[in-house]
DNA sequence: CAAGTTATGCGAGTGCAGCTCATGTTAATC
DNA sequence: GATTAACATGAGCTGCACTCGCATAACTTG
């Protein structure tokens, strides 16, 4: 995976620096959307120069990508959590658990409502975005990249015929689910409820046809 | 519906404009994507100076809804054509035709490929996209209204129970089925036809449940 | 048809955001 | 302490979306 930084802070100033910018990046995603966001006033709240900004993030976009991959990772360290304190009875579980940790992320953690993995949600009314479809990985989609990630994950809890057919399924899922829970939270500040049943319903009546 | 023109073109001459700058807007579109369009290049390619394009349309976000109101029209009037011609035996003829259809126009109409109902795709790689949500209407999700248009299309046809149980198992397929084309159409020029015989089998297995 | 009135056409210019780069400053090495 | 390398900085450059005041054309009226 290519990073999204430019230099990679060594010192501890700078790693902290670097760590600020990202979570003013959060909180500004949050408050005025991606298009709205400058990276001068990312700087400025995070107490950095601009021309410093530069020096870790190769443009805007990079520090967005930045943000998505620790989400990434965050996300998927606490479904590992989960797993491990939860106990399975069946593949479905698994599906309601990972959605509900996105669900559960997208109501607390900063930023995470407006660019999750790296799919930049579109402002209502807003001007139009490109180039999000990418951020995780520069060479393949976000949601590959997510798919791929949690079939690893998954692959030694069901016994899942492995094979580009699974690989292929799991990848419809996670879309599948992702423009679905996008509308929930478009709709409902908190997510529809509604809308959330139904998409853990379409990723289970979908799956079942590739799972036992 | 707001009218995404600012100044409806009333003789002759400037509907001839309005329908070049659509023209090229597609063009471009295809050619280099939302992000690096400019307003200017469209302009300039229409033969229209650059202050006349902002009589019509009020940003470049307006142009491009205008472009996915055009290509939600051609598509409704495609499908309705298609429905006249064929005999349908069950409903899931129908959702076969749509995405059909859909399909069709990917491959076929100029700029479709990267606004289709107005969100707009972003190029790999590419910097991002925002605002695309609310194309066609500024106060709907676009998926809202192509559900919508879809249902009132389809209403006749099927015996569906009507409902809000209905209308929502509907815009969730719209949604689904949107996420799951693009992978196919980002992964192959085509359409990668595992993908769409994917997204047919991912509809009607969610739809079985709210439908004979 | 001429004068007046409204609508439309036009492109140089403005503001602003992303990003750079020459110069200053600190740390590392000898 | 001197030399060299790495890092920090913000004024300024570039390029795009969009405006605004004047020019031109099209209608209306006496």
């Amino acid at each position: 995976m290519t990073s999204a930084l430019r230099r990679r802070p060594a010192q501890r100033r700078s790693v902290e620096r670097v760590e600020r910018m990202l979570d003013e990046c959060a909180r500004l995603l949050d408050e005025i959307g991606y298009e709205a966001l400058t990276t001068k006033e990312v700087a400025s709240r995070a107490g950095v120069p601009i021309g410093t900004f530069y020096q870790f993030f190769p443009d805007k976009q990079g520090l967005v990508r930045a943000l998505a991959v620790r989400n990434l990772d965050a996300f998927l360290s606490r479904v590992s959590e989960r797993i491990a304190g939860a106990h399975l009875e069946h593949w479905t579980d698994l599906v309601d658990l990972a959605i509900d940790e996105f669900v559960a992320m997208k109501r607390t953690t900063p930023g995470f409502a407006v660019v999750d993995f790296g799919e930049v949600l579109a402002r209502p009314g807003g001007p139009p975005l490109e180039g999000t479809r990418r951020m995780l990985d520069r060479a393949q989609d976000n949601n590959v990249v997510v798919a791929e990630r949690l079939r690893v994950l998954a692959v030694g809890l069901l016994d899942a015929p492995p094979g580009d057919g699974f690989d292929r399924a799991l990848l419809v899922a996670v879309e599948a689910a992702d423009a679905v829970l996008k509308v929930a939270f478009r709709t409902h500040p908190d997510g529809d409820p509604l809308m959330i049943a139904e998409c853990k319903l379409l990723v289970r009546r979908y799956l079942a046809e590739h799972l036992p």
